[in-house]
DNA sequence: ACCCGAGGATTGTTCAACAATCCTCAGATT
DNA sequence: AATCTGAGGATTGTTGAACAATCCTCGGGT
C-alpha cells in the first residue's frame, strides 16, 4: 500500500464530517441540542415561524430539519397542528428499555469479537462519567453514561445497531427531563457499570450480560415507578 | 364501559391511517412500493424534476419525500448531487443481520407474554406464504416470509422494535434485486417457518428461538455468499 | 353552561427565482 | 493517445412570497 493509499484510507474517516453540509441538518443538530439538553421543554409546541427567524433559516428549510428530528421521535408532528417536543410516557419507557436490552445484551455476549479499540471506548467513557461524579456535574455523569451504553451496543459493530441505540437514548433523556429525575439519578449506577466493564475485559461475557440485564431492569423498573407516583399525566 | 367507549377505543387503532395526510408522506408511500417493488433499480438516480412532475408535486415536497425514504436507507441522499437508490453490499446483508436477529430472538423468547393475537398474525402470515407456494406466485412467498419475520419481531410488543424490523427488512428486499435472487430463494424456508410456528405455539419458545437462530444464519451466509461469488463490486 | 360561527393565526403546498455545485464535452497541452 | 482545462448547461440547495386549508380563539346567542 502506497502513502497516498495511506491517506486516502484514513480521509475516509472524516467523509462524514465533511459532507454535512446541508443546513437543514445543521439545524437539525442545533435543535437536537437544546432538546436533550432540556432547553426545550416536553410539549412545548415549536412555532415555525418563529425558529424560521431565529435560525436564520427559511420555513421549507426548517421543516425538513423538523422532520428528521420527527423520525428520532424527538419531536413529534400532528398535521395542520405543528411540531411538539415529544413528551414521553410510562409506556415508552416500557418501550424504550424492551427495545435496548436484546440490543445491548447481544453486543455484550459477542463482545469476544470486537476489537480491543471498541472495548477500550467503553472503558473510556466510564473513566469519564467517574470524573464528571468527582467533579460533580451531575449533568456530565447523565451524558457519559449514555456513552456507556452507546459504546456497549457499539461491540456489536453494527452501523443500524448504532444508529437505533442512539437514537432510543437520546429518547430517554427527554423521559429525564418530563419527569425532572433528581440529579443523583445515574450516580448509583456507576459503580454497576465498572463491575460490568471489568467483567467485559476479563472476558467474562456472560456473567457481564447478567449483570446489564439486572441493571437494566432496575433502571427500567426505577424511572416506571417514578412515573406513576410522581405523576399522573 | 359504554358503547361508545369501545366504539372510540376501536377507532384509536385507526388514527394512523385517517391521519396520514401529508402529501410528502403519501408521496414517500408510492416510492417506497416502487423501491421494494424494483421497479426503481438500485443504484439509479431520482431527478427531482422529473420525478416531482411526474407525481404532480413540487420540489419541496418532494424533497421531504426523499428525506423519510433516506432516513429509512431506501435513498442515499449525495449533497448537491442528488438521490440514488440505496445499493446495498455484502457488508449490509452481514449489518442487516446482526441488527434483526437479537430482536428476533428476544421477541421469540418472550412469547409467553405475547396475546393470542400476536401468535395468531404470525400463523396467518405463514399460512398466506403457503397459499402463495401453492399459487407458485414467487413474489408474494417473499412478501409473506417478510411478514412472518414482522409478525415475530411484533411478538415483543414494541412499537420502536416493530419499526426497526420492518425497516431493516425492507432494506433486505432492496438486497433482493441488487442480486437478483432466484425465484425460489425463499421457498426452501418456509417449511422452516412452519417449525418455528409450530414450536411456538407449542409454547416451546427456546426451541423455536434456536431454530429461527439457525435460519437466521443460514439465509445470511447463502446471501452473503452468492454476492461474494456472483458479483464483484 | 353549552353551542356556534366569524376572524385571525398557523400550517400545507406550490411556484419562481437565484446561488452553488456538479457534470459534460470540446479544445488545448504534453 | 492520453490527460488536463475550462466554459456552458443541468441539477441541486435555499429562499421568499403567495394562497388554500385547517385550527384556535373569542365573542354572542341559546
Amino acid at each position: 500500500m502506497t502513502v497516498t493509499e495511506e491517506l486516502v484510507d484514513r480521509l475516509v474517516a472524516f467523509r462524514s464530517h465533511v459532507g454535512r453540509s446541508s443546513t437543514a441538518e445543521r439545524v437539525a443538530d442545533v435543535l437536537r441540542g437544546q432538546l436533550i439538553e432540556g432547553t426545550l421543554a416536553p410539549g412545548a409546541r415549536l412555532s415555525e415561524e418563529a425558529i424560521g427567524s431565529a435560525l436564520g433559516v427559511s420555513r421549507n428549510t426548517l421543516r425538513e430539519s423538523f422532520r428528521l428530528l420527527g423520525h428520532e421521535r424527538l419531536l413529534v408532528h400532528e398535521f395542520n397542528r405543528g411540531v411538539f417536543v415529544a413528551k414521553p410516557t410510562a409506556d415508552d419507557v416500557v418501550d424504550l428499555y424492551r427495545a435496548r436490552r436484546p440490543q445491548e445484551l447481544a453486543a455484550l455476549r459477542a463482545a469476544e469479537h470486537a476489537p480491543d479499540e471498541a472495548i477500550a471506548r467503553v472503558g473510556e467513557a466510564l473513566a469519564r462519567g467517574e470524573r464528571a461524579y468527582g467533579d460533580g456535574d451531575w449533568w456530565g455523569i447523565g451524558t457519559e453514561n449514555m456513552r456507556f451504553h452507546e459504546a456497549i451496543a457499539a461491540l456489536a459493530g453494527s452501523p443500524r445497531v448504532d444508529e437505533f441505540v442512539r437514537r432510543l437514548l437520546a429518547e430517554l433523556r427527554l423521559v429525564f427531563h418530563v419527569m425532572s429525575v433528581p440529579r443523583e439519578f445515574h450516580a448509583p449506577y456507576l459503580g454497576r457499570n465498572r463491575e460490568i466493564y471489568e467483567l467485559l475485559r476479563a472476558g467474562r461475557v456472560e456473567a457481564a450480560a447478567d449483570h446489564l440485564a439486572a441493571y437494566l431492569d432496575d433502571a427500567e423498573h426505577q424511572l416506571v415507578e417514578a412515573f406513576t407516583t410522581l405523576d399522573g399525566r
